[in-house]
DNA sequence: GTTCTAGAAC
DNA sequence: GTTCTAGAAC
């Protein structure tokens, strides 16, 4: 028989790191196979796990943790930022773009979201992947540049319209469609994909 | 952010 | 019985 020990203090829960996947972004910015190009503001990658035909990140070199933090200082940042992002989206004629941000990113450190908006990829699975790209939880990159030169920052959204957004019915982004469910949604906005000759 | 999977929805 | 969603992850 083995001695007893205190399984509470053996089992005492060890305090964790920051979440490390949250910090995957600054892994990407680095990794060969998502690099895109940069210069002495910016980079450009590849989104990892990209939720349309075509998805980029811009992210600033500077260290800008969230939204949140972005002040007028930052002004001249968004607007490079957001021209980085439209050379990027002229560069495939045949796509249309949107580009935002999220109101509440699941990763660390500012990206601007450059997403053609077809939606058409594998890697968008759930409804929350869906709205985050077809509701008010994406600012329009636009928007946030006008927002910060009218109030110096951005105001949060709150935590109580995230979850309303997150419960949005899921609709396509192009028509009236209302559909019942993930699979049926993805077939369904293939009817408003491009048809080439 | 993703993966995994229990149980809800069908 | 199968499909689909939603919440935990030590």
């Amino acid at each position: 028989m083995s001695t007893k020990r205190n399984q509470d203090e053996d089992t005492k829960p060890v305090k964790k790191h920051a979440s490390y996947w949250a910090m995957g972004l600054l892994l990407s910015m680095k990794d060969p196979e998502l690099f895109i190009k940069e210069d002495d503001a910016v980079v450009v990658i590849k989104d990892k796990y990209p939720k349309a035909q075509y998805h980029f990140l811009v992210l600033p070199k500077e260290n800008i943790t969230s939204l949140v933090k972005v002040t007028k200082e930052h002004l001249q940042l968004l607007k490079h930022m957001n021209k980085v992002g439209q050379d990027i989206a002229e560069s495939y004629p045949n796509s249309v773009f949107k580009l935002g941000y999220h109101a509440q990113p699941s990763m660390s450190r500012l990206h601007l979201h450059v997403i053609s908006d077809d939606f058409n990829s594998t890697c968008l699975k759930t409804k929350k992947h869906w709205n985050t790209f077809t509701t008010d939880f994406f600012l329009p990159s636009s928007k946030v540049i006008s927002e910060v030169e009218m109030q110096g920052k951005i105001t949060p959204v709150t935590n109580d319209k995230i979850k309303k957004l997150m419960d949005t019915p899921l609709k396509c982004h192009k028509c009236s469609f209302l559909a019942k469910n993930m699979p049926t949604l993805k077939s369904h906005i293939l009817v408003h994909l491009k048809k080439f000759i």
